[in-house]
DNA sequence: TGAAATGTTGGGGCG
DNA sequence: ACGCCCCAACATTTC
């Protein structure tokens, strides 16, 4: 007997860790354990969405014959019991690379026959490297070099029959609310690629931006819960390429590959430089004299700054616990360079609401735009909600529909409300400073105030 | 995966 | 016809 501990690959398909286990040709028990450590941060959405995602992943193995045990407590004490209990030798895993998730495999290890397999990644995570062995710390010339690696279109079959799981103790998973918006499981994160595959991607390259279209894929929370492996994922966008000629098309196909290399990038990036998670990639950034400053902080926790764009996306963030790309990139910019509180506070708030929230991914992102980070952003790289608004939801449907005291504005003052005159504010029943508030910093004198700041570094 | 400031060019209005 | 100005459009530089 062998154990399959399932920890980010919730799937059957091109599964790994699966297959190794199950090429043994033993019997596999699937475990899922419920660690106290992972679970103590409140993060509600993305709990929920990994609860239902296990209970969707427990429908697919019974229909395979098979079952889903459930254990609460240290995986080091409760995966070497259940392996007493099985009377299982060798346990299976995909590897992770999180500081905490290798400390306590490098521990399991030691106690038990632990073989990691495989990775987050189309490649594992040291795979993507200089010649001389070196990480790489620029984007590009890591994309490249993933690119160059020789990929097969091979995607691992799901199991066509698993043995019957031994009648054993297993832990409830809490009660959660249905993931609203994100549907768990397996199933539905196919049918998003294959939606996605259909047409959305070949107009990613421009469509990507616009905060009023849905022009991502929006596997995130797939990808992160290994609902959905980032292989199947790149072979469906190679498959895509191959269908069409046209250079926009094609391009488009790129620009989204691309992405899942971001993805990787990131995770390499904490692999191979775990203090990032706590402090800044970049020593000389470490000690920033950021603001102290709660109530703007929580002006922007709540959608409230006054800045319809940046407002829109802090709620459709707590609303939905998703956000989209360019709207993360604004909002995060406008904590980081308008209001100058620390990014660590944002990553923070983001990781409570994301149903995606991944520490790679999010670090790497706040560390990006806060200009600390590997492929740091310029100092001077400095958004301006306004025009960030116009260009990327020009009619203003994005802000209507997530900050809808506004839901009666006219285009022309949609990304400036505080233009509007009593007269119009009376007509788009909307009270600036009342029931939508004023911008809580002018966006001249934030940039200004920025440019000192980081400049003076 | 900016934005603002500054510089350049060229068409058109007009005396 | 000519020179001058205005300014939009685009390009370059700067933060």
């Amino acid at each position: 007997m062998n154990i399959w501990w399932i920890r980010r690959d919730l799937r059957l398909t091109d599964n790994p860790a699966l297959s190794a286990a199950l090429a043994e040709d033993a019997g596999v028990t699937p475990v899922y354990i419920l660690d106290p450590l992972l679970l103590a941060k409140p993060a509600p959405k993305r709990q929920a969405f990994l609860f239902n995602g296990l209970r969707a992943l427990e429908q697919d193995l019974k229909k395979l014959g098979s079952g889903l045990i459930v254990r609460e407590g240290d995986p080091q004490t409760e995966i070497p019991r259940l392996a007493a209990e099985v009377n299982a030798g060798k346990v299976f895993a995909e590897a992770d690379i999180s500081p905490y998730a290798r400390r306590r495999d490098e521990g399991l290890g030691k106690i038990i026959e632990l073989h990691l397999v495989g990775g987050l990644g189309v490649y594992p995570v040291d795979a993507v490297c200089q010649a001389n062995g070196k990480p790489y710390t620029v984007f590009t010339p890591y994309s490249r070099a993933w690119r160059a690696l020789p990929y097969a279109d091979l995607s691992l079959p799901k199991p066509k029959w698993l043995a019957p799981t031994p009648n054993l103790n297993s832990a409830p998973l809490p009660e959660t609310a249905s993931s609203a918006g994100f549907p768990a499981g397996e199933q539905e994160a196919q049918r998003r690629l294959n939606q996605f595959l259909e047409g959305t991607i070949f107009s990613y390259a421009t469509d990507r931006d616009r905060l009023d279209l849905e022009g991502t894929s929006a596997l995130s929370p797939y990808l992160r819960f290994g609902m959905i492996s980032p292989r199947q994922v790149l072979s469906g966008a190679r498959r895509a390429i191959k269908e069409r000629l046209e250079s926009q098309a094609r391009a488009s196909c790129e620009a989204w590959i691309n992405e899942l290399i971001w993805r990787e990038f990131y995770q390499s990036i904490l692999f191979h430089f775990p203090f990032v998670r706590s402090s800044a990639f970049r020593p000389n950034y470490q000690n920033l004299a950021w603001r102290h400053a709660p109530d703007d902080f929580r002006a922007w926790q709540t959608g409230r700054t006054g800045y319809p764009v940046v407002d829109a996306g802090m709620r459709q963030l707590a609303e939905t616990g998703w956000m989209h790309n360019r709207a993360r990139m604004i909002t995060a910019s406008f904590l980081v360079k308008h209001l100058l509180i620390n990014w660590q506070e944002g990553e923070k708030w983001f990781m409570h609401h994301l149903v995606d929230g991944d520490l790679a991914a999010n670090n790497g992102g706040w560390q990006w735009v806060a200009g600390t980070g590997t492929d740091a952003a310029p100092y001077f790289r400095i958004f301006n909600p306004t025009l960030q608004g116009k260009k990327f939801d020009p009619d203003g449907m994005y802000v209507r529909r997530w900050v809808p005291e506004l839901a009666h504005v006219p285009q022309s003052y949609i990304h400036t409300p505080w233009q509007m005159t009593a007269e119009h504010q009376k007509n788009f029943k909307v009270e600036i400073g009342k029931n939508y508030p004023h911008p809580i910093v002018d966006h001249e004198f934030a940039r200004l105030r920025a440019l000192d700041f980081f400049r003076s570094k």
